[in-house]
DNA sequence: GAAAAGATGCTTATGAATATCAAGAAACAG
DNA sequence: CTGTTTCTTGATATTCATAAGCATCTTTTC
């Protein structure tokens, strides 16, 4: 329940502070690295897990990868998965129609939407 | 590149002759197990890696879940999960805006939408 | 049928994510 | 400050989903 403060918890809230971004927990490992040498990958999972709790982050799951984390203050969004390089990115603005017709009694808390092709610099 | 006729193959293609829900590799074992007993999860994740192929069936990816598949030839939709009794609904249409406004260069291939709440049952 | 080409089933390997637990570091009391 | 308590960390082990390896069994082909 409490919340420490240490400097691996920091190092790795630093890092969402200047990247949008969405990170993978390996990514974050990554750049905690050169802060922290010794920082190990069950860290980087508690505090993720911990900072989605409390709504500092959110998942981003994406078809058939793993898990990714970006912060829970950007504005509403979805993603696109470019296939040729891999890359994620940003799309304003929100893709669902607004008319669902969905059947009676269903009710709709949250919703993904990731597009999936090419980006401007894989084009073909 | 050849396709040989063997009884786990056709059971397991049998069970998605009869069934349109998405199903986990797990489920489609059990269901299978019925027929041949001694079938094993390799021969089903193969089976299913191969129907991908084929496009016999489409996975389904769910945020934070393992893959799914259903048969490829249902008419486009989207998918309903209910976080309280965890099933997944299929829903009749596509709830994707018709003018996305993408910014230039992007090619969109595919798209996935799940939408997450509470089904009729789970009301709450 | 018998040989050749594939598929199966078991076991082992891989990768992501969590659990375990001893050791280290913050918070707190004095 | 300094000790005590309690939480956090890091390393390792574990779990779970999925894929790979390989000897054996089945289809296909002749």
């Amino acid at each position: 329940m409490p919340q420490r403060h240490t400097k691996q918890r920091s190092a790795i809230e630093h890092i969402f502070s200047r990247i949008e971004g969405p990170l993978s927990p390996n990514e974050v490992l990554e750049r905690a690295h050169e802060e922290i040498p010794n920082l190990g990958i069950a860290t980087v999972y508690r505090a993720l897990n911990d900072m989605v709790d409390e709504e500092t982050l959110r998942r981003v799951d994406l078809p058939g990868q793993s898990s990714r984390y970006e912060r829970a203050d950007l504005k509403h969004h979805h993603h696109f998965h470019c296939t040729k390089c891999d890359r994620v990115f940003d799309l304003d603005g929100c893709l669902l129609k607004h008319d669902l017709g969905l059947p009676k009694g269903f009710v709709v808390k949250e919703h993904d939407i990731t597009l999936t092709g090419s980006c401007p610099d894989c084009k073909g």
